[in-house]
DNA sequence: AGATATTCCTGGAGGC
DNA sequence: TGCCTCCAGGAATATC
């Protein structure tokens, strides 16, 4: 669920808590997640420094004082509780213990979440994702690769290779923002929509990062845990709700997954 | 290579 | 109230 604004929401409540704290005890209660955790893990981690945490797609990077780096990767359901008083989570996979003497905990009740230590810059979960959103993201590039594709667009847009960071929800809502449908052939989507595209896409994740950035004060308040953040949504989740254009948004299932959209204003 | 299906996992919702 | 089935979804992996 966690999509590029909330990745980078809870890379902020990280940054502001774990930043210049050293990493004094490492609890691995399991020894994976969706993929094996690497080897002595725990023994990597203690003693190091927390010295800056980066994102790169749904990525967390955290990197370390001796220039080795944590990856994490929320999943579906990962939450970084920090300040916990106590473990007894029933999900709760890792807990570090920081020399402020908190603790931070990991708990992802689907597992499908991902931690991993890099050396180097180069890792195989990253080196194939295409372009940042936020970054220097143009609609020519995203035409060039729209071209080649014969899927529907909604499917091409959740490509991590095309953008990265864009999943389900954002995707249903940045077509409902363009009016463009999400079954059109992305090889069918033409320059002018691609612009369109473009800048709705770079807007809705701005504002949903900014939300999530005045949420994040209360939110980590109430009981410190960074993962999830609701937002005010237009069409997601809404099958059978009016949207703005008056029309009724309905729900469709593409590649396996729910689509919502508004048949009347969306072509 | 590109498109599609399958897989991982648990909690929550809905049906009876 | 309880049990069953289905569904949610990120992304690697396998298969055609």
């Amino acid at each position: 669920m966690p999509e590029l604004p909330e990745v980078e929401t809870v890379r902020r409540g990280l940054s502001n808590s774990w930043i210049g704290r050293r990493i004094d005890g490492v609890e691995l209660r399991r020894d994976s997640l969706r993929f094996p955790f690497p080897e002595n893990m725990d023994k990597r981690l203690t003693g190091r420094t927390i010295v800056e945490i980066n994102r790169r797609a749904k990525y967390l990077l955290i990197k370390l004082d001796n220039g080795e780096k944590l990856l994490s990767h929320l999943g579906m359901s990962g939450k970084w509780i920090l300040d916990a008083s106590s473990s007894e989570g029933k999900h709760d996979h890792v807990v570090l213990y920081l020399d402020d003497g908190s603790m931070s905990i990991y708990n992802d009740p689907r597992r499908f979440g991902v931690l991993d230590i890099m050396a180097g810059d180069s890792h195989k979960l990253l080196d194939h994702l295409g372009p940042e959103p936020l970054g220097e993201w143009t609609s020519e590039d995203l035409f060039d690769k729209l071209n080649k594709r014969k899927s529907a667009i909604k499917i091409v847009i959740l490509d991590q290779k095309v953008v990265v960071g864009i999943g389900n929800i954002y995707a249903c809502e940045a077509l409902n923002r363009t009016k463009i449908s999400p079954t059109r052939l992305a090889c069918d989507i033409t320059k002018e929509e691609c612009e369109l595209l473009v800048s709705e896409i770079k807007k809705i994740l701005s504002e949903a990062i900014a939300a999530g950035g005045s949420t994040l004060r209360d939110f980590a308040g109430v009981d410190g845990t960074l993962g999830y953040f609701p937002h005010q949504f237009k069409v997601y989740d809404k099958e059978g709700d009016a949207c703005t254009c008056g029309g009724e948004i309905e729900r469709i299932v593409q590649s396996g997954r729910s689509t919502f959209w508004c048949p009347k204003c969306q072509k």
